[in-house]
DNA sequence: TCTGGGGTCCTAGGACCC
DNA sequence: TCTGGGGTCCTAGGACCC
């Protein structure tokens, strides 16, 4: 058996390395993908870029501060998950216990392929190599004994290289790393570490859970000390079914009355019905979600009986869900999501039969995938052309 | 600097049932 | 009569991740 047979695969720079395969003016250059709006956010920066101090998730704005010459690029997410499946391709050819975290991430277990290969880090210099071939994008592997030592070692490898952490180093290089580089540890729980005085993995690892407990919760607390003493027993886990799916939208400017907020709530409906019945998917659990103009975010939330994906019956939820909660203030952001999920053919799928609008739906979409939109046209629209 | 869009997981309280 | 304990489902909010 292999000691460390855990990859963390990362492509480096995602989406703006996919935008430089369309558009080779932007290599050695800083550029960042992100929203180009008065409310856009930077989700990409390229390392050139990051020199300047532009980071993801940071306001457009304040990157274009940082760096005035840098070239922002509207993203194409739809791009993104062409890429990505080609992407996935490549890490399926050499083993199927492939765990997908993101469009651009992935644990794979390669223990398989002791046979085929000398070590692990022949695989993932195999791989990196296979991605750069097929796709042309760089591309940065940990390899190590568990999900988490394997995760940070591939941060610790970009851009485009291979960190091996032996099991007999994976304590030293733990303990070595600040305790904010632990998954799970953001903004709240960093602060509070840190008025306990812990800085590194070293001080929460000699830290004992129950003085953690009282500031970041037992739950976490055990989490923190396990990790931090290099124990994650988490298995790479192919496969793992979607819980929720939804779709919101930041408005360029705030969105004030009841008709405006409808109208973004139909919208949103559409959209997520279409998703949904792209997954063959059906949701029992509706969420409207609003954000208002001090960013103060409410959830509103309706479980029906069976499961939906008719944009009909998820509109009409929706509305009622603002009715209830009335926005007196303005609103920067509607959301609206689908949980509880049933896929169409699980046993449940009785309750789709049941379900009519779904399967009228079903088939408005199916005859406008085949005809395109021009062949369905409501009876309200046809009157009022006169036909 | 004034904060996207897509997700996951956790907590906590209340309803309801046995 | 003012009082148990456990389990499940639902709702709302928040932390966190890419």
């Amino acid at each position: 058996m292999w000691a460390e047979p855990i990859l963390h695969v990362d492509m480096d720079s995602f989406f703006v390395e996919v935008e430089r395969l369309d558009d080779p003016s932007l290599r050695g250059i800083p550029v960042a993908v992100g929203g180009t709006g008065p409310r856009g956010v930077i989700a990409s920066a390229s390392y050139e870029a990051r020199a300047f101090g532009v980071r993801s998730a940071m306001p457009t704005a304040t990157a274009l501060e940082r760096c005035p010459h840098l070239e922002v690029v509207p993203p194409s997410h739809g791009k993104y998950g062409e890429v990505s499946v080609r992407v996935f391709e490549v890490f399926r050819d050499f083993t199927p216990l492939v765990e997908g975290l993101s469009l651009d991430e992935a644990f794979l277990d390669v223990s398989g392929l002791r046979r085929h290969f000398e070590s692990p880090v022949e695989v993932a210099r195999a791989i990196r190599a296979e991605i750069r071939r097929r796709i042309g994008l760089p591309s940065s592997v940990g390899v190590a004994a568990t999900k988490l030592v394997a995760k940070l070692a591939s941060q610790a490898a970009k851009p485009d290289g291979i960190r091996h952490i032996p099991a007999s180093e994976q304590i030293g290089f733990l303990h070595a790393l600040p305790a904010t580089a632990l998954p799970g540890v953001g903004p709240a729980t960093a602060a509070a570490l840190d008025r306990l005085g812990i800085e590194t993995v070293a001080d929460l690892a000699a830290t004992p859970e129950y003085a953690l407990a009282s500031s970041v919760g037992p739950s976490m607390a055990r989490q923190l000390v396990e990790l931090a003493s290099g124990i994650d027993p988490r298995r790479v886990q192919p496969d793992q079914e979607a819980k929720s799916v939804s779709v919101e939208e930041t408005y360029d400017r705030d969105l004030e009355g009841r008709d405006h907020l409808l109208a973004a709530v139909s919208d949103h409906g559409l959209r997520l019905a279409q998703r949904l019945r792209r997954a063959g998917l059906g949701g029992r659990t509706i969420t409207l979600k609003v954000r208002f103009s001090d960013f103060e975010t409410v959830t509103r939330s309706r479980t029906l009986r069976a499961p939906t994906r008719s944009a009909r019956e998820i509109t009409a939820v929706a509305r009622a869900l603002l009715d209830e909660l009335a926005p007196a203030r303005p609103v920067r952001l509607v959301g609206l999501g689908a949980s509880s999920l049933e896929t169409a053919d699980a046993p449940r799928q009785l309750a789709f039969h049941d379900d009519v609008w779904s399967r009228v739906e079903d088939a408005v979409f199916e005859v406008i995938e085949r005809y395109g939109k021009d062949a369905i046209r409501s009876g309200r629209k046809l009157e009022e052309e006169g036909r």
